[in-house]
DNA sequence: ATATGTTTCAAACGCCTGTTTGAATCCAGC
DNA sequence: GCTGGATTCAAACAGGCGTTTGAAACATAT
């Protein structure tokens, strides 16, 4: 028996009586009177999480740090798997509505003529490093350890949040650089979204090796790290695959 | 007594009679007869982290895998956590000294003049892809998630070991890019190095995003990788910190 | 005041972890 | 053919983990 849940008879799903159930709402909407545990329990595993990774934070520590009892995660979420996924779904939601609100601002501001790269780059970077440092306070450090945990359920979670937004950048993106093809523009998007992940997770690392004099995601950071994003999506189409010869591809320029 | 280690009494290190001792070499070289298993030993805890990360990797799971008793790690290396260093540190010497031999061999075929940057930037990025996913078969994934764990005792690893390559490329690069601020310079490798990580790490996902057309570290992924991050690293100097105006920033085209 | 359903609680359970231990085994040197 | 150091082995240890449990506490409606 390799399957460590629902082992215990009359109770079918999670601790039994408990409020858990359904995925997503759990159809009373928030009037719960004693929600106040549930709640509590969310803002203690975020904070500690942010700090200690996912995998390092145990449930005796979440309950400790949210004054709630230890069978109190299993009671309101059915476990801890699924209070991280719900940790993650709380914000993840409207970080992801504030990226396409960006981009619709953008698209409306610019009328018909397709807007700079630079500015679809800031509609879908920045809320996550804004997430990551002032409101959620470091929310988004919990997005990319998740991305890159071994957790396929996390990862999965992510994957499918994330769905809308690719779709609608995608889109705006092909029109802004209507010479790369699709494939191109995934591939840069991607590493974009790598070099995001690395300054939210390692900013102190940056610190050690600038020896002080870069570290902290303020807003010279957050614009060289737009700056890269851009010349890199940005980047010419198909440069030549050879190695010796200099030119470092000369920029197409294109620009309606 | 919250410390785990060194309870019992009359061994001060590790499990005493084991050649674990010192920290670099236990003075003998390699010539241990017996020395099979300690090699059997990393060969299967590489493998197995590569697999399931560090943090989900046992060492009942890394002796099973290794044919070796269980007490053999504690044996061979004073404790689990030696291991994982040593597994590190034994390809991060090669991997290392191979991105340096590239940018040897690179300095000495352009002679005098700076070299083109998309090849320094192919002698930085290469190495680590090659030895995650041919040789060393996915170890860069380990570096990689060593990069973004929680353990800071992981982490300064990495640094110590980042230190020369970090010195020697910055360097040639500030030649290479000399109107960019040493402080930039640092921040866009630091970028790339983002980038790099999250292509050795979520090269499933990127395979799911794409649809199947991408996925596989290849040759055209690498170049792919290696067009974004040149196009990046070299973003022009100091943009303008506007938003509305378009100008992707003109190329400076600096090249003797 | 009683009955009902929700939430909290302290305690325990079973499992898995890294480590320790002391005896068994191997293998050279003499 | 012993002797002694190196290596392996099976077994146990202590501690942390997520989860379960059944009773206590609470709130609310009758």
């Amino acid at each position: 028996m390799p399957a460590p849940r629902k082992p215990s008879p009359a109770r079918t799903t999670g601790t039994g009586s408990g409020p858990d159930a359904g995925a997503a709402e759990d159809g009373a909407g928030e009037r719960t009177p004693a929600g106040d545990t549930r709640e509590r329990l969310l803002d203690a595993a975020e904070a500690l999480f942010v700090e200690h990774g996912i995998a390092g934070t145990s449930v005796r520590a979440i309950t400790a740090a949210a004054g709630a009892n230890l069978a109190s995660v299993n009671y309101h979420f059915g476990g801890r798997e699924r209070l991280v996924e719900e940790v993650l779904r709380r914000r993840l939601g409207p970080m992801n509505a504030e990226r396409l609100a960006r981009l619709d601002a953008l698209l409306t501001r610019c009328g018909d003529a397709p807007p700079p790269l630079r500015d679809v780059m800031e509609a879908f970077l920045i809320p996550a490093l804004e997430f990551g440092s002032s409101e959620g306070r470091g929310f988004f450090t919990l997005v990319a350890r998740a991305q890159f945990s071994t957790d396929e359920n996390l990862r999965h979670l992510l994957l499918a949040q994330f769905g809308e937004v690719a779709e609608r950048f995608g889109g705006v993106l092909a029109r802004v650089l209507p010479g790369v093809p699709r494939e191109e523009l995934i591939c840069r998007v991607f590493f974009a979204v790598g070099s995001l992940c690395h300054v939210v997770l390692n900013a102190p690392m940056l610190e050690t090796i600038s020896g002080g004099r870069l570290g902290a995601i303020d807003d010279g950071l957050k614009q060289r790290l737009l700056d890269f994003a851009t010349a890199g999506v940005a980047a010419a189409a198909v440069p030549a695959p050879a190695t010796a010869s200099d030119a470092p591809a000369p920029r197409p320029d294109r620009r309606p």
